[in-house]
DNA sequence: AACTCGGGGTG
DNA sequence: CACCCAGAGTT
């Protein structure tokens, strides 16, 4: 793809008023919106990593009445925003948010970097959510690619790699309204430049686009292992009995779920059976009663108290299943 | 460049 | 079931 040359550049420099135009009239009101508050824009963006915005919205708001502010944040126990963050997955995301709000507080006196370059250096930013903070909180003119962006740029402009698609996103730019056509691209992606069919009758800029849909890359990726698994639900009273993984396991560290059983036998009663679908197993997982007290190393839990723990998604939906919890 | 990390909505 | 989501960090 070549995007130097004087035709190449006035035909981008046509995309940013449509684009933005289109934006302007059609941009969804997503709470995040609202503000320009670099705490919260940061929050939205890590929270919206390889994660849908269907899925971010009931949360978003919850997690800033919890931790209001980077100092609460930064005050706050990493188990407390492990469990506000539970369900949403990469758990690591929460960690890093966690540590960077310290290192704001701490080391740079609550004061938030003013530029992207400085933001990449915390931990769990990196070249996307840099460029989105800094362009939308401070109206850097730095450009994102996300799979959105990449997507668009591929039909619109032909780009054939990740590196071609960063590049013709920096120069589409639109630098007087950096962080509205960040947004806008991303949102055209979302809406009209979808994956699969896109909608091009729709399309605001689909004269200018070279390929108008056509012609996608298609990626064959492994299926789904099915798993069956099983887990024991123990109540004594108003107490369930929960089990913490090791500090040192690379898969969800540290959070608690029900004790594992690792074979049925004919007496186990089912309660019920749950479905949970993780990117590369499709688990389904019995939930056996279990009377007597576990073995495992496991702690009794009241009810009430059970929240308040970082739970794997897959313990939180047991839970809720069993009435224990909300 | 290729993996891993959660979970789920959508067609 | 297949696909992929406002990616980051590690190998």
């Amino acid at each position: 793809m070549e995007l130097r040359g004087p035709t190449n550049f006035r035909r981008l420099a046509q995309l940013r008023r449509p684009l933005l135009a289109w934006y302007d009239q059609n941009r969804r009101d997503l709470p995040w919106r609202a503000s320009r508050d670099p705490y919260h824009i940061w929050v939205s963006e890590v929270m919206l990593q390889q994660t849908r915005v269907a899925a971010v919205l009931p949360r978003y708001e919850k997690f800033l009445r919890r931790f209001p502010s980077v100092q609460k944040l930064a005050s706050a126990r990493v188990t407390s925003v492990l469990a506000e963050w539970s369900g949403l997955g990469y758990y690591r995301r929460a960690r890093n948010l966690h540590a960077a709000a310290k290192e704001i507080v701490r080391e740079r006196a609550g004061i938030f970097p003013q530029d992207s370059e400085t933001w990449r250096k915390l931990p769990g930013i990196g070249r996307y959510t840099a460029a989105a903070i800094a362009s939308i909180a401070f109206g850097e003119p730095v450009a994102v690619l996300d799979g959105n962006v990449d997507r668009v740029l591929r039909r619109l402009l032909g780009s054939n790699s990740v590196r071609e698609s960063w590049n013709a996103a920096q120069q589409i730019l639109d630098r007087k309204r950096p962080g509205d056509f960040n947004q806008a691209i991303m949102e055209l992606g979302a809406m009209v430049c979808v994956p699969g069919e896109p909608l091009c009758s729709q399309c605001p800029i689909g004269t200018l686009c070279r390929t108008r849909g056509r012609g996608e890359a298609r990626t064959s990726k492994p299926k789904q292992r099915k798993v069956s698994s099983s887990f024991a639900l123990a109540t004594r009273g108003d107490s369930v009995f929960l089990v913490q993984r090791h500090a040192d396991e690379s898969l969800m560290p540290g959070m608690w779920e029900m004790p594992k059983v690792e074979s049925l036998i004919r007496r186990d009663e089912v309660l019920f059976t749950v479905r949970h679908s993780i990117t590369v197993s499709d688990y389904l997982v019995s939930v056996i009663a279990q009377s007597a007290a576990p073995m495992a190393r496991g702690t009794w839990v009241k009810y009430a108290r059970a929240n308040k723990l970082p739970l794997t998604g897959l313990a939180t939906k047991i839970l809720r299943k069993a009435n224990i919890i909300e």
